[in-house]
DNA sequence: ATTCTATTTTGTAATAATTACAATTTTGTA
DNA sequence: TACAAAATTGTAATTATTACAAAATAGAAT
């Protein structure tokens, strides 16, 4: 029962990180939703299976594994913070249509910069936004029969 | 008097946008300070000299200056939306410990990209976040002194 | 295993940014 | 100059986030 969080257990120990639930539930959560969430989806989620989490646990949670740079946030939506698991570097893409975020895979001579204009980079996003593969298609058809 | 605003009487009436004051004065701070200031910032600087001034229409002015793709909203703070008047295509570098947002001038391949991962782009954005230039001196300066 | 202290979790209250909306005012046109 | 559509204003509501104090828990030391 345990043993399914030893994989986050061990994320925590390796940052010297003190070890509860809710962080390595929502770690867990991260690591196997890829879908860019917000606190609430992360709350509400997690809510069901441990009711006496609170909003500001789930905060907290996140606050400290960014500062640890195992997650990180996004700013690209313009409301909420959407979180994600760091795995390699890829950009973001966020549909004006259906809202969702997609991993963008493209590669970008800027992405490992650690200089710009003379300022000290320490971290860099790139934000595409547009309309996804899935509201196209949904759209055509739509124009096509009615 | 109004000659001041002969630039943003031209800009609005070749959008077909309706001309009121409010959305002259926005458009000219925002011409007149590159410094990506939020609704706050506007609202107060511009409340000044028209007291009347309200904040919702300084939402509603930025929001039509958008739609318009006159100006465009950064999200790169994470809290509020910064605008900025588009001029150019660059990118975005925010600073963590003073705040300030500077433009990039560095090109990146994917700029005008019109697809990603197959789905149609119509914005991109590249953030950059770190501690500016001169933040580093006053941090040199501080360590060398004190 | 038990105790202790620092840290975390919880829940509520406060704050900040933005949106909703109805009444009033203004713009552009006839 | 008058009119209708659109914009501005001010207030109230909503949403996301932060502040904070009391209760609970983790990890170290015994």
């Amino acid at each position: 029962m345990i043993s399914m969080y030893k994989k986050y257990v061990k994320i925590l120990k390796d940052h010297a990180i003190i070890i509860t639930s809710p962080r390595l539930d929502i770690l867990k959560f991260l690591d196997e939703h890829h879908t860019h969430p917000d606190v609430e989806e992360i709350y509400t989620s997690l809510k069901k299976k441990h009711p006496s989490l609170s909003r500001t646990t789930v905060y907290n949670s996140l606050e400290i594994l960014k500062k640890n740079k195992i997650i990180q946030s996004l700013t690209i939506s313009g409301s909420e913070l959407r979180y994600d698991i760091k795995e390699g570097l890829h950009h973001h893409f966020l549909c004006k249509h259906c809202g969702r975020i997609f991993d963008i895979s493209i590669t970008c001579p800027n992405m490992n910069r650690t200089v710009a204009g003379g300022h000290h980079v320490e971290e860099v996003q790139g934000y595409f936004k547009g309309i996804c593969k899935k509201c196209q298609t949904k759209e055509k058809e739509r124009r096509n029969n009615g």
